[in-house]
RNA sequence: GCGUGCUUAGCUCAGUGGUAGAGCAUUUCCUUCACACGGAAGGGGUCGCAGGUUCAAAUCCUGCAGCGCGCACCA
C-alpha cells in the first residue's frame, strides 16, 4: 500500500485520471449494449465561448447524473457539442478584424472571405470550452462531439426548412419585426428584453389645418419620429376630439416643408386610450408596431425616416437627417421649441425593448423576413400539461404553458453571414419571379440564393436527435433528461419539444431539470461588464475540480438562484482534504483490505455507523429522485464528516490504540466497508479524488474488472441495505438511539469539564451512575473521548463535596474536582439550567393537561410527549440535587 | 396589469402540522501520533406583518408589505 501525502493535492491527480478514463474509453456509449439506456444531450455552449460558473453548475449536474447512471448499470450516452452562435460569433470576429485594422466593415472582405475568417476563428478558439469541460471532469462521449455547422447537421437544418416550407408552415412576408440597429438584423420576439427606462414625455402642439388657430396637444416619447407621422389618431368616442375626425393637422417636422406637404389626417381609432397623455396619438406606421396596425386600418402611407443603422434619413428633414436616433431626439425637441410648439416635458417611466445580445434599444421596422408557424404545438403542449414530460421544479410547466397559449410566429431569418444560409433561390424569368426551395441548389442559370441565414435556434432545436445516427437514436432517443437554465425555456426547450414531435414522433426527453441562475454575493447576475464572474479555471487551479463541483452542488438549492461565494469552493476543498485524511488514517492502521465483516465481532458503534450509512444511502436516493443535488451533497457531508469522522473514527481509536489484534481486524473490516461505500457514493460528485483513493486504498483490487476493478466509474452504485443484510449483521435501530445517547453523554461530559474551567489538557476522572450496562469497549471509548484518566461505573454513586454532575439519558455523570470547583459559578450555571427545565416542563405539562390534546393526538405523539416530560423532570430533579449538594458544602 | 418565486441566526440557506437546524462568520480553549484545509465547548432566531383553521402552525388558508424573475404594443 503506497504512502499518501498529508494534504490532498488535486493538481497531481486530476489530469492523470482524466487521461486514464479517456484511454480506457470509459465515456463511450455503445448502442449495441444490452444494458438499459440513459442519455443526455449537452446544451451546446457557444463554440467560441469560455466556461462560466453557469456551465460549471449545469455540466456538473449532468456529469453527476451520467456517472451515477453508469454505476447503476445503465448504458450511458452523454452527447457533447457546441453551437455556432450566429450573432455572437460573427460580432466577435468582425470586431477583432476591425481592431486589427484589417477591415472597417465585413463588406470590405465580402461574404466568402469573411466566412473563411470565422471558420479560422472557430478552428482556433472552438476547442477551448471543450477542454475546459474536460478539466471539470465531464464524462461526455467525446467521440460523438457535434457542431451545429457540421456538414450533415447543416443539411438536416436545410431539410427541415424545406419540409416546413412545403407544409406551408414557413412563409416569407413583409412585417413589422424587431430590428437591432447595432447588429443590423431582425430578431425574434424572445430576443427582445423589456427594460424600464427613466425617460421624458414631450408635449407638443399641432395646428388643425381646417381651423387655423386651433391646436391639439400630443404627448410622445419619440419626437424624432414626427417626420414619419402620417396621421394623428383620437378615440372616436372621445367627446373632446370626435368632431375633428376627418380634418387634418399640420405636422411640425420637417420644419422646412410647405403647409401642403405637412397636412396629415386626423383619424378615429379605438386603440387610442383617452385617459393617457392628452388623448391624441401621433401615428408613425413605419416605426411602431401599434401605429403600423392603425396605419393598416386607415390605409395610411408608411414613411421611413430611420435607417437600418439607427440614423435618420433625408426624409427626416434638415434638422434631423444624418443624426443618430437619440441625437435626433434632442434635435427634434429643439426644433419644436424654436417653432414655439413645445408645451412641456415631464419625467416618464416606460418600458423599452432592448436587443438582448447588443444591449441597444430595438427599432420596430418593416421588412421582408421568413416566418415559421410552429409545428406540433398541440402535442408539445399536451405532453407537459399531462405530466408525461416532467419539469423540475414543476412551476416551469406553467410558464411554458402560458407562452404556448399566446405563441406568435417565429421570425427565423437573420441578416447575418455566419449561419445556415436559407435554402431558397430566386430568379426572374419572363418577368415573373421563380422560387426554388430545396436542400440542393437549383440547376440552370440566373439563380441567386437568399442572402439571409437562419436563427441559431432554428438549428439547435434539432439537437436532441440530429446529433445521433440511426442506431444511436434507436437505443437512446428519447433522452432521459435535459439539464438547462430556465432562461432558455422558450428559445430552446420548447422548440426542441416541437421538433421532437414533428420529426421523431416522440418527446425529446422525459425530464427537464432547470438549474438556478448563478449570481454574485450581492445577488447580481454574473456579467462580463461587471467583472463579477470568476473564471472557473482559476478556481480549479486553486481548489481543484472536485472542490468546485462539490462546493457548487452543496450551495445550489433546488430551483433557486445561487449566490456564488468562493467560500463554497473552499469548503469543497476542505471536504476533499477530510476525505483524503480519513483514508490516510485507515492506511496508517495497516492490515489487509479483503477482510469480511464478522457479524459476531460487531460492537455497538460499528452497528451504529452501518445504520447511519444506511440512512445516508436512503436520503441520497430520495435526493436523486427529486433532483435535489444540494440535499444530496449535504447528506454526504453530514454522514462523512459529522458521523463517520467526528464520532466513529474517534471512537475506533480506542481499539487501534489498544493491543487486541482481533478487534483491530474487525474494526478495519467495518472501516473498509464504510469507506468503499463512501467513495462510491461520492464518486459522481467528486470523480477525481474518489478514483485516486479507490486505487490507493486497494479497493479496486477486490472487484471484478467490469465492476470497479479498473475504475470506480464502473463500481456498483451502493443501495440501501435490505432486510437480509440488516438481519445478518444484527443492525437493529435501537443501536442508533443508544449510541447517539453514548455520544451525547460524551458531549455533556466535555461540556461539564469545560464549564468547570478544567484545563483542556488535564486528565480527570469521570464517574457514571449508569441506567444500563456497558461493554468494556464502550467504557474504553468513553474514557478516550472524554480524555479521562478513568471512567468508572458506580451504581450507588451520588456525588458529594467538590463534585459537579450532569444528568444524561444513560445515567448521571459526575466529575470530581477535588476542590477546584468555583461554587458561585457552578451554582449560577445550575440555576440557569433549572430555569430552562422549569420552562420546558411547564410547556409539556400544559399540553398533557389539555383533554383536547390527549384525546385527539396520535398515540405515538402522546407517548413522545410523556417521555419528554419524564426526561425534563429527571434533569430537573438532578439539578435540584446538585444545587442541594453545593449548599451542603 | 397578469403570472411566479422568495422573506427563518450577522451572512448564505435547509426545514410542508408535534422540543427551531446546517455551513460560514463570531467567542473561548487545544498544535494530543488522519486532517489547523483540523479538533473541543459555547453564544446567537418571538421563523416579514396581520388575521384565520387546528389540541398543536416556521409549516395549511386569507390579506398586506418588501425584494426578485417572467409575460404584457398604453403613445
Amino acid at each position: 500500500m503506497p504512502e499518501i501525502s498529508k494534504a490532498y493535492e488535486p493538481q497531481a491527480v486530476e489530469d492523470r485520471w482524466y487521461q486514464f478514463w479517456t484511454e480506457k474509453k470509459c465515456f463511450a456509449a455503445d448502442p449495441a449494449s444490452a444494458k438499459p439506456p440513459f442519455s443526455i444531450v449537452i446544451p451546446p455552449p457557444n463554440v467560441t465561448g469560455m466556461l462560466t460558473l453557469g456551465h460549471v453548475l449545469n455540466n456538473t449536474i449532468q456529469d453527476i447524473l451520467a456517472r451515477r447512471a453508469r454505476m447503476q448499470g445503465f448504458e450511458v450516452l452523454w452527447l457533447p457539442g457546441t453551437d455556432h452562435a450566429g450573432i455572437a460569433t460573427q460580432t466577435v470576429v468582425e470586431r477583432t478584424l476591425k481592431k486589427q485594422g484589417l477591415i472597417k466593415h465585413r463588406n470590405d472582405l465580402g461574404r466568402e472571405k469573411f466566412l473563411e475568417k470565422v471558420w479560422e476563428w472557430k478552428e482556433k478558439h472552438g476547442g477551448i470550452i471543450i477542454q475546459q469541460l474536460k478539466k471539470l471532469g465531464a464524462s461526455c462521449d467525446w467521440s460523438r462531439e457535434r457542431f451545429t455547422m457540421d456538414r450533415d447537421y447543416s443539411r438536416a437544418v436545410a431539410g427541415v426548412f424545406v419540409d416546413l416550407y412545403r407544409k406551408g408552415l414557413i412563409y416569407r412576408g413583409k412585417r413589422m419585426v424587431n430590428w437591432c440597429p447595432a447588429s443590423q438584423t431582425a430578431l425574434s420576439d424572445e430576443e427582445v428584453e423589456m427594460k424600464e427606462q427613466q425617460g421624458l414625455l414631450y408635449y407638443f402642439k399641432v395646428e388643425v389645418a381646417e381651423e387655423p388657430g386651433t391646436f391639439l396637444t400630443i404627448a410622445t416619447t419619440r419626437p424624432e419620429t414626427i417626420p414619419g407621422d402620417t396621421a394623428v389618431a383620437v378615440n372616436p368616442k372621445d367627446p373632446r376630439y370626435a368632431r375633428l375626425i376627418g380634418k387634418h393637422v399640420l405636422r411640425p417636422l420637417p420644419s422646412e416643408y410647405a403647409a401642403d406637404r405637412k397636412r396629415i389626417p386626423i383619424v378615429g381609432d379605438e386603440h387610442v386610450d383617452f385617459e393617457f397623455g392628452t388623448g391624441v396619438l401621433k401615428v408613425t406606421p413605419a416605426h411602431d408596431r401599434a401605429d403600423f396596425d392603425i396605419g393598416q386600418r386607415h390605409k395610411l402611407p408608411v414613411v421611413e425616416v430611420i435607417n437600418a443603422d439607427g440614423s435618420m434619413n433625408d426624409l427626416a428633414g434638415r434638422d434631423l437627417a444624418g443624426l443618430d436616433r437619440f441625437a435626433a431626439r434632442k434635435a427634434a425637441v429643439e426644433a419644436l421649441g424654436a417653432l414655439g410648439l413645445l408645451e412641456k416635458e415631464e419625467p416618464y417611466k416606460n418600458n423599452v425593448g432592448y436587443s438582448q445580445r447588443a444591449d441597444v434599444p430595438i427599432e420596430p421596422r418593416l421588412s421582408e423576413q421568413w416566418f415559421l408557424k410552429y409545428p406540433s404545438l398541440e402535442a408539445a403542449r399536451e405532453v407537459v400539461a399531462s405530466g408525461k414530460m416532467k419539469f423540475h421544479p414543476d412551476r416551469w410547466a406553467k410558464v411554458y404553458d402560458h407562452w404556448l397559449e399566446k405563441i406568435q410566429d417565429w421570425c427565423i431569418s437573420r441578416q447575418l453571414w455566419w449561419g445556415h444560409q436559407i435554402p431558397v433561390w430566386y430568379r426572374q424569368q419572363n418577368g415573373k419571379q421563380e422560387i426554388h426551395c430545396d436542400v440542393e441548389p437549383p440547376t440552370g442559370a440566373g439563380w441567386t440564393q437568399d442572402p439571409d441565414v437562419l436563427d441559431t435556434w432554428f438549428s439547435s432545436w434539432l439537437w436532441a436527435y440530429e446529433t445521433m445516427d440511426a442506431a444511436t437514436r434507436r437505443k437512446f432517443y428519447p433522452t432521459s433528461v435535459l439539464v438547462t437554465g430556465p432562461d432558455i425555456i422558450f428559445f430552446w426547450v420548447a422548440r426542441m419539444i416541437f421538433a421532437g414531435f414533428e420529426y421523431m414522433g416522440a418527446l425529446p426527453f422525459h425530464d427537464v431539470y432547470y438549474t438556478g441562475i448563478i449570481r454574485d454575493k450581492q445577488g447580481r447576475k454574473m456579467s462580463k461588464s461587471l467583472g463579477n464572474s470568476p473564471d472557473p479555471l482559476d478556481l480549479i487551479a486553486k481548489f481543484g475540480a472536485d472542490a468546485l463541483r462539490f462546493g457548487v452542488m452543496r450551495s445550489a438549492p433546488l430551483g433557486q438562484d445561487i449566490l456564488f461565494d468562493e467560500q463554497n469552493v473552499e469548503l469543497g476543498r476542505n471536504f476533499a482534504n477530510k476525505l483524503w485524511n480519513a483514508c490516510r488514517f485507515r492506511q496508517m492502521q495497516g492490515g489487509e483490505t479483503e477482510a469480511e465483516i464478522d457479524p459476531r465481532a460487531l460492537a455497538s458503534e460499528d452497528k451504529w455507523i452501518l445504520l447511519k450509512l444506511n440512512v445516508a444511502l436512503r436520503e441520497l436516493d430520495t435526493a436523486f429522485t427529486e433532483y435535489n443535488f444540494s440535499a444530496a451533497a449535504q447528506t454526504l457531508y453530514r454522514f462523512f464528516w459529522n458521523e463517520y469522522c467526528d464520532w466513529y473514527v474517534e471512537a475506533s481509536k480506542a481499539v487501534f490504540f489498544g493491543t487486541d489484534e482481533a478487534r483491530k481486524g474487525a474494526k478495519l473490516a467495518v472501516i473498509d466497508f464504510v469507506l468503499a461505500h463512501t467513495l462510491r457514493m461520492f464518486h459522481p460528485f467528486m470523480p477525481f479524488i474518489t478514483e485516486e483513493l479507490w486505487h490507493a486504498m486497494g479497493y479496486s483490487a477486490e472487484m471484478p474488472s467490469d465492476q470497479g476493478g479498473v475504475t470506480i466509474m464502473n463500481a456498483p452504485w451502493p443501495k440501501p441495505f435490505d432486510a437480509d443484510f440488516l438481519g445478518h449483521y444484527g443492525l437493529d435501530d435501537c443501536y442508533l438511539e443508544n449510541v447517539d445517547a453514548q455520544f451525547e453523554l460524551v458531549s455533556q461530559g466535555r461540556n461539564l469539564k469545560r464549564t468547570s474551567n478544567v484545563p483542556a489538557g488535564r486528565k480527570v476522572r469521570f464517574i457514571l451512575n449508569p441506567r444500563q450496562s456497558f461493554s468494556a469497549q464502550e467504557v474504553e471509548i468513553f474514557k478516550l473521548l472524554l480524555n479521562a484518566e478513568a471512567f468508572e461505573l458506580k451504581s450507588e454513586y451520588a456525588g458529594g463535596k467538590g463534585v459537579v454532575s450532569v444528568s444524561t439519558a444513560l445515567g448521571d455523570l459526575y466529575l470530581p474536582l477535588e476542590g477546584l470547583v468555583d461554587i458561585d459559578a457552578e451554582k449560577a450555571r445550575l440555576l440557569k439550567e433549572q430555569e430552562k427545565y422549569v420552562l420546558e416542563i411547564r410547556k409539556v405539562e400544559e399540553k398533557l393537561a389539555n383533554p383536547a390534546f390527549t384525546g385527539k393526538v396520535p398515540a405515538s405523539v402522546l407517548a413522545e410527549h410523556q417521555k419528554r416530560l419524564a426526561d425534563w423532570q429527571s434533569k430537573f430533579e438532578h439539578v435540584g440535587k446538585a444545587l442541594k449538594a453545593l449548599d451542603d458544602l
